[in-house]
DNA sequence: CAGGATATGTAACCTTTGTTACATGTTATT
DNA sequence: AATAACATGTAACAAAGGTTACATATCCTG
């Protein structure tokens, strides 16, 4: 495990660290689709990311969901921490993009090693700037961008974190993702492939040129 | 200052804390209306609202503003943390909700204390927590409802701050903060006033049973 | 108090997005 | 091969929100 560690966080965390870590934490493989965390669960361990990629989604009151953001390798979820400190309920869903492996750290670790650790410490604060910055980043697509802005933006971030110009995802699913109707996404998946930009199959979309 | 410290802050922090703190920190008035950070700025110190409250405003590429939240007393503001860390540039702009009252604290000794004093770590942390909550909050508003659903909660959350069921805006300042046009706004309020919930006057809206 | 600036009311229209309905094509199952 | 389940294409329509235009009302200032 702690090789896992060294690759991912070995050019943050002293050695020390890095030990208790191995120690404390318990090594675990998802495949993808399967769900890490859901809307009301309580948060027990916090999670560091070695490989793979989950998606962070959030879901209205009927059900509807949104995507919010990607975490990647070196990652954490600033959702999970913030939950732990408060002992609340977790707000948001996590569900595996792809195949993940990650590493479950206790949450009265963390504690203890925000008092200890500085490079903990800013671990933990990077995180949650980034996690802010991911919803900011979140907040001016839905706000200020067309759906097929959104769109776009959607089908590169999926490119990227798969490392994968074909991707495999329905029209459907791409409506949930993104809070909007099946009918709505492939009218302007339609209009995108018109234009030269991507390339549709069943249950397979190709990026072109985007 | 010791004073003002202890009202607003005195559960959470130790004396030696609320020293330091009074110590390094200079006291501030601002007038509603006021700037206290515009997005692109860099952040030199963070902000300990004593009283009053700070409005918290996302701007995209064409200049279009979006209202995220409000700092009220005890807050501070975890982007202004955030970014102070990371030494980045502000994301976000602040302006004055009213007259209020705050104390500047140097960005080095935050790092300092965050080492130090186990009551500003968690300080620090619930602030990341709130903040990251009134952001999902935001992103609900935005994602999951209609303009006439976010204008109620706009003005029910403006009424809060201010404690006045008579709140002193134009339907064009309104309009700004949803990110949504004049006649828009005028139409749903129109429609709010025709349905004995609100009554309108020039520069005043009055909250009647929202 | 005349004139300009500001705030509001409202109609007509357009664009984007969502909804309903149905046709067609593909895959999996038996 | 027949059938069901799933995925996609598309038309027709509806609703929300944005835009333009103009009328009217109120306030401020010289």
């Amino acid at each position: 495990m702690i090789n896992y560690l060294k690759d991912s966080f070995g050019g943050q965390f002293e050695d020390s660290l890095l030990e208790e870590i191995a120690n404390v934490g318990t090594f675990k493989k998802v495949s993808a689709g399967d769900k890490l965390m859901d809307i009301g669960q309580y948060v027990t361990s916090m999670p560091l990311l070695i490989s793979g990629a989950i998606k962070i989604l959030r879901e209205d009151d009927d059900g509807d969901e949104l995507l919010l953001y990607f975490l990647e390798q070196g990652d954490t979820c600033a959702m999970t921490m913030s939950c732990c400190m408060g002992q609340t309920i977790s707000q948001i869903r996590a569900i595996a993009e792809m195949d993940t492996e990650l590493i479950m750290v206790p949450v009265q670790k963390m504690e203890e090693w925000t008092g200890n650790y500085k490079s903990w410490r800013n671990f933990v604060f990077e995180s949650y700037h980034n996690r802010l910055m991911e919803m900011l980043e979140a907040i001016d697509n839905i706000a200020f961008h067309n759906m097929d802005d959104r769109l776009i933006k959607y089908l590169k971030e999926k490119s990227a974190v798969n490392s994968n110009k074909l991707l495999h995802s329905t029209h459907q699913e791409i409506a949930y993702e993104l809070h909007s109707s099946r009918v709505v996404i492939s009218r302007l998946l339609k209009k995108l492939e018109k234009s030269g930009k991507i390339v549709l199959h069943r249950n397979q979309i190709e990026l072109i040129d985007l």
